[in-house]
DNA sequence: TCAAAAGTGTTGTTGGTACACCCATGG
DNA sequence: CCATGGGTGTACCAACAACACTTTTGA
């Protein structure tokens, strides 16, 4: 932060997308996120995270937003800094790039307006590599970091809250849990836990039309971040 | 991280470098880092973190550790990214910066070689305002978002040995959470706590020339990161 | 009236807190 | 033999896992 230099270094900032979908097989809910295919050099064909380079006159979040609307239609309201790769060659190309990673958690009714295309395609989250083959850069590395954040971030932190609308009963913020961290949970003790910790709040509405006893519906509450959460397996 | 543009972004390095030393007054263990003064516009006369435009040909983190040794003549194995900062405004200079910041653990033995010197002053972390008055930039509030990261990490992962040498006694880590969280706690449960972690093995050496029982030599375990302390209060 | 999920009750166990107490050393 | 901090024992209490059980809807 003192003396100017020529740098030849280029800034760009792109973000893992996730979204919760059901997988093609199992039809579990998993995460999913798109990817851009590289329509030049290097790694021309490759799968690689949306993003772009950072304009002089954009805040680097700003950048991360413009670029997801444009790539993929989404307009997620979490958006969060994970961090920034900038290693000399992580790149093979000429000019040396630093990346600021963003992700992004997308709420199911946001998700309506993802689109697809020939070169943007959604691949879960898990199997990568056998769908999407070897990532272009060092983006294997950076997914598999958000990845790991991700599952440890939401036992201390409300994010799960993220993925879902305004309202919604706890057995969809149990599937959301379930999801990311890809394992059951009992529904009782799990309610028990979100109560007791304050995160959400009753609307004192209920969802109708299930087929069985309708399930009281609840909002984020703003206020309590950060607490410890003990999730717990069911057999 | 696609097409290249003529930026007029710079990129810099810059470091929060927090080492543990009594307090002037208390004489208590707290958190001290060193500012450098601005010799330059803008921000003349005023205090910021030590830091420096990014080289080309070098690395994140070789970048913080160079300007680091340069500066304060330090070079502390803890070093880990903790933000990047770029919103536009943030320099009322003509040229934009984004800066990425680091954050340094400074071990107690590392810390015989620091330096003082007429642009360089360390602080006590906490009376920054009274002592530094107000940082450069946005410096102030990278400093209090560190605090924050770093007071809230050490509950769940075990960076605070990062402060201490090789081998440590037990109550030195004691120490060391208290200087940090700023409070004390109870000797004989910190130590049940920790053990049962397993971030520590016990090297089977003692420390010997105390005035009292001498205390078993403990070193940090490497393997075990991520796990939850429940610090408690002692009144 | 049955299936299915919401939601409550209860019990055994684990782990944290508070604090009394013993241990080992230098002076 | 005393002061000082190292280190152990233990009793109380809060929180969690496990799982049985009741409630409320649509079909």
């Amino acid at each position: 932060m003192t003396a100017p230099s020529n740098l030849q270094i280029e800034l760009a900032v792109s973000t893992v997308v996730f979204a919760l979908r059901p997988h093609p097989e199992s039809g579990e809910l998993t995460l999913w996120l798109p990817l851009v295919r590289r329509i030049r050099e290097p790694f021309l064909g490759q799968w690689a995270l949306p993003g772009g380079p950072l304009e002089p006159e954009q805040d680097l979040v700003s950048s991360a937003r413009a670029t997801l609307l444009d790539t993929t239609g989404l307009a997620p309201r979490h958006l969060e800094q994970l961090y920034a790769f900038g290693d000399v060659d992580r790149s093979p190309a000429s000019t040396r790039v630093v990346s600021i990673i963003y992700w992004a958690l997308v709420r199911a009714d946001e998700d309506a307006a993802a689109v697809e295309g020939e070169n943007l395609e959604w691949f879960p989250a898990d199997d990568i590599t056998e769908e999407a083959g070897v990532l272009a850069f060092d983006h294997g590395v950076i997914l598999a970091y958000a990845l790991d954040r991700l599952r440890a971030k939401v036992t201390y932190s409300p994010i799960a809250h993220a993925f879902l609308p305004e309202q919604f009963p706890l057995a969809e913020l149990r599937r959301v849990y379930e999801a990311i961290l890809n394992r059951a949970l009992d529904p009782s003790n799990f309610r028990r836990q979100i109560l007791a910790q304050g995160t959400v709040e009753d609307t004192g509405e209920r969802m109708t039309g299930t087929a069985h006893r309708p399930p009281r519906l609840y909002r984020s509450n703003p206020h309590r971040t950060r607490y410890t959460l003990t999730i717990q397996e069911t057999p």
